[in-house]
DNA sequence: AGTGTGGTTTAGG
DNA sequence: CTAACGCCTAAACCACACT
């Protein structure tokens, strides 16, 4: 295990990420009610949606169904044609949420510099706690080995299932660290590390380069971290545009300035969309659609008057039976959050592009997914303010 | 040149 | 009996109109 020789000048970030969340939290609760089920996470077995319904994907996979080739987003017909056997379990937002909440207050007994990026993963920041920790010795490691090591060790004897951690200087690192080999362990990647231990990775590895990116770099023969971060920064910048190619060149250089910010995040969009069991076409869709749209706009509407949103922007979303996707939206006068005005201004936009000529529905296309986002937001005051000056 | 609006693409979990 | 391909958020980018 490597070890600096130096932690007190330097800045410390740790990544925790939940080794396959939804399934190992699962395992876990079907463990409480009854010890003597088979745990999950020892045989072949998935979290995944309902194929009758059209929701048949899987989310998360134990590690025997990961040995069968099962990849997380690929349909669930698809997982039982490697493994017959492969054990489905219904996904289970309420449970999940349960866990994660469990397992951020494990971390925030370490460290108030934590930020929450998922369900299932946070940033941790050690950077102002040398003092507090630099002593810390487990299992024959020191700081901060020891302090990863207790973190790990602590949640699993509190809440039953293991995590990885990533240690570095800044969020980049510790996350690539973090994805090292799994499940229940610590990884470093310190600066003197990256050449050995995240160059030769493939360039689609590195976060924020996904599939388009690494196509076009790998069909430009830039195929590895180290590839991309031996071109010239104006090479990068030439193929993926300014912002993206700064990116990508200082990531895959390790350099990364991201702050770990523990405030809570305010939401910038609300949106909310079903795959229906079968698809609505052109003739039939006035009943459906308008029970659906009244069930996302109260999904929606519930969320925002929760978190005091209103919103001045309300579009929707359409999904053709060739996974073709549309989208319109409008500018409302006033901003809201009200679930009756969602509601209608949405029935308005599908109206108007399923009758009127977007080109939608040419030659019997009909709709799989319907969906509606809400944006433009604002917390009130504004609202409260224009109304108040109407009278 | 900057701003508001509408729409698509990319990414990640 | 068979069966496929979710849901949510954020940001960048592009086009266009208006100023």
């Amino acid at each position: 295990m490597y070890q600096r020789k130096n932690y007190a000048n330097s800045p410390l970030i740790f990544h925790i990420d939940v080794n396959s969340a939804f399934l190992s939290w699962t395992a876990v609760d079907l463990l409480n009610k009854n010890p003597k089920r088979i745990d999950l996470r020892t045989i072949p077995s998935a979290i995944g949606g309902d194929i009758n319904s059209r929701h048949g994907i899987i989310s998360a996979r134990s590690i025997p169904a990961k040995k069968y080739g099962i990849q997380s987003g690929e349909s669930v017909v698809n997982a039982l044609k490697k493994c017959p056997s492969l054990v489905v379990v219904p996904t289970n937002f309420e449970l999940y949420k349960h866990y994660s909440k469990l397992f951020i207050d494990i971390l925030r007994s370490y460290t108030p510099y934590v930020q929450q990026v998922s369900i299932d993963e946070a940033y941790c920041d050690f950077t102002d706690l040398y003092d507090m920790y630099k002593d810390l010795v487990k299992d024959n490691l020191t700081y901060p080995l020891s302090l990863a090591h207790e973190i790990k060790d602590t949640i699993y004897s509190k809440l039953g299932f293991t995590v990885n951690v990533g240690i570095s200087t800044n969020k980049l690192l510790a996350k690539m660290a973090s994805d090292f080999t799994k499940p229940n362990r610590v990884h470093t990647l310190f600066e003197e590390e990256i050449s050995q231990k995240m160059w030769p990775l493939p360039i689609n590895e590195l976060h924020g380069c996904g599939k388009s990116t690494s196509l076009k770099l790998t069909s430009l023969g830039i195929k590895t971290i180290g590839d991309a971060a031996h071109t010239d920064l104006e090479v990068l910048c030439s193929i993926l545009g300014e912002k993206h190619g700064n990116y990508i060149y200082y990531s895959s250089n390790g350099i990364n300035t991201s702050a770990v910010s523990s405030s809570k995040r305010i939401a910038k969009s609300y949106s909310s969309e079903r795959t229906m069991p079968s698809n609505l076409t052109i003739d039939n869709y006035d009943s459906d659609i308008q029970n659906i749209i009244q069930h996302l706009s109260q999904n929606i509407s519930r969320r925002m008057i929760k978190d005091n949103a209103y919103a001045s922007t309300i579009g929707i979303t359409l999904k053709t039976n060739h996974f073709k996707t549309h989208s319109t939206q409008t500018s409302l006068l006033i901003s809201t959050n009200d679930s009756n005005v969602i509601y209608s201004t949405a029935i308005d936009l599908v109206n108007k592009e399923l009758l009127g000529e977007s080109g939608l529905f040419m030659k019997g296309d009909t709709i799989r997914l319907v969906g509606i986002f809400a944006t433009n937001l604002d917390n009130g005051d504004y609202r409260q303010l224009s109304l108040f000056d109407l009278f």
